[in-house]
DNA sequence: CTCATATTCAACCATCCGGTTGACGATCGC
DNA sequence: GCGATCGTCAACCGGATGGTTGAATATGAG
């Protein structure tokens, strides 16, 4: 990889992979759980992980048998200011935030009763 | 395309498409100055354009046999309330902005003594 | 020791992506 | 109208990407 802004843009390009790092949002996770309540076999989910760790988003760490996953929310700090350059934007909405997190769809689409509501702060969002 | 983000993340992802956004943060540019300090083809450049404004990061407008972009900042919006969720960056910090700018080499790297100081401007200005 | 669980590896596949080249449609200058 | 310029389109190519399945490697539990 050229860069690590093409790393880190890459990662946050699939959906999936942006799923995940809001899942890590609320806690640490091993990768059968990250795993769950995606329709993909476990096997994509590890590459997307080693995708997400490559370019620094997030950590995993091997305890007994279990890799846990977590957040590295620096990763984002470099792109974010290279955003920024682009315009003011305001500091931290995060009403904003959870509305973007909720109309984002989890892992399976509307379809999966299962997330949303557990990574995130429930329903009220796509208003 | 799934979701708006997708379009904008993937956007973002290529180093060229980063650069053609730092240019048109000088100035509207035609296609064929957008192109011309790049090495590749301009069919290239036309293909990237159209990616930035399926994306909605820069619009086109064609005067007469000319085709002018603008750059279109309000659609990293989204895309940067996103990723504030993740963690508080600072507002905006234009040192920051500007090195980046630096290390993430123009068109053609480091070798392109052309741009960079171009569409940048230069090394201190507005501090 | 044996079996089940957790995770990755390897091979494979279809599709997407960034690039090329050559032809083509507009539009300007003369 | 004629030729140059601006830009896109279409076909093609090689390599990356996202997914699959099945085997392999740890490690924990009984």
């Amino acid at each position: 990889m050229d860069n690590r802004l093409d790393a880190v843009f890459s990662a946050l390009a699939d959906p999936t992979r942006r799923a995940i790092l809001q899942m890590l949002l609320e806690d640490d996770m091993a990768v059968t759980d990250v795993a769950e309540p995606f329709e993909i076999s476990l096997a994509a989910i590890s590459k997307h992980l080693a995708i997400l760790t490559r370019a620094g988003l997030i950590s995993q760490e091997k305890r007994g048998r279990v890799k846990w996953c977590k957040l590295e929310p620096d990763a984002l700090r470099e792109a974010s200011i290279w955003m920024q350059g682009f315009g003011q934007f305001e500091p931290v909405d995060l009403d904003a935030f959870e509305a973007f997190l909720g109309s984002e769809l989890g892992p399976k689409g509307a379809d999966a009763p299962s997330l949303r509501g557990e990574y995130l702060g429930q329903d009220e969002e796509e208003a």
